[in-house]
DNA sequence: AAAAATACCATGTTATCCCATAAATACCCA
DNA sequence: TGGGTATTTATGGGATAACATGGTATTTTT
């Protein structure tokens, strides 16, 4: 399976609508699917967005569940309820939703980001701020680990 | 099979008819049926409701349970008799029953919150309250489900 | 006959389609 | 290899279709 690589910085327009990066596009429409499916990140304020495969980890996942529990009453409001499946335009646009531009604080710009079986959109401030202190936590890890491991 | 998600704010008008969202009425008519089925949601103020598969499923675990206990009474009772189909017009919209709009107490806006295999309606402010709470426990609880689910 | 339900129509808003353009990228052939 | 041509890509705009919603007329119920 292709991996979602590398970053791309797209505008929003008047009418609300972006570019799906060309890239994530081609891994997206192997699947056949003209949709991409989205959330609000659980611990970012970014969007999540992947294609057919992560919506059915997704929907395996609620599978798993007892049916009658509060535990998947709970879940399945929190991820579907939240979840949205946006439609790819014939240009390669989609438009997001209020509730997903709310919660990443998006504007008129947007960075998709590739993680590998996913991506993730953000508001590019927002992004750099993010990089910036994951890229002082992964210093810091690397500071204790070099006492450790020389060579590292 | 096509699941129902996301959520759609709509109004009520004054002869209480309120508009199913067109993404919920399409995967509805797929089974053929111009109706929702719909109960009082058993643990929540909200109401239940879904198409054909969903009262099949409810037929399905009524047949399960012992044919003269108490449990199967109960239930019986709580969703047949509680139970209803609406009728969904040219425009595609229904009219919620009296006993509906009081269970979920419901006034001149809905929320239609998507779960998968059924969908649930809501008063606005009282999902906001039942969502954040969702919310919290699936963030306790997603330490456990990480270690199962990388990706997630 | 009155009230409720249903069908039918009208409207403003939003999404979708289709086309145009400019920039970037890939391609090809001398 | 270089230089020019064709494709792809992001983006904008206008035209069209879909949608939610309000209203009026017609039918059904009681």
């Amino acid at each position: 399976m292709q991996l979602f690589l590398s970053k791309f910085k797209n505008k929003i327009d008047q009418k609300g609508r972006v570019s799906i990066p060309a890239q994530f596009r081609s891994i997206l429409f192997q699947d056949g699917s003209q949709k991409i499916f989205c959330y609000p990140s659980l611990d970012a304020e970014a969007i999540d967005a992947g294609g057919d495969s992560l919506s059915r980890e997704i929907y395996a996942l609620m599978d798993n569940l007892d049916p009658y529990s509060d535990e998947k009453d709970f879940l399945s409001t929190a991820l579907f309820g939240l979840s949205e499946e946006l439609r790819i335009d014939s240009d390669g646009r989609v438009i997001l939703s209020d509730a997903l531009i709310q919660h990443a604080q998006i504007s008129d710009e947007v960075i998709f980001v590739g993680l590998g079986q996913k991506f993730q959109i953000w508001e590019p401030n927002r992004f750099s701020n993010y990089l910036q202190d994951a890229q002082k936590k992964v210093r810091e890890q690397r500071l204790l680990l070099s006492k450790k491991n020389k060579g590292f």
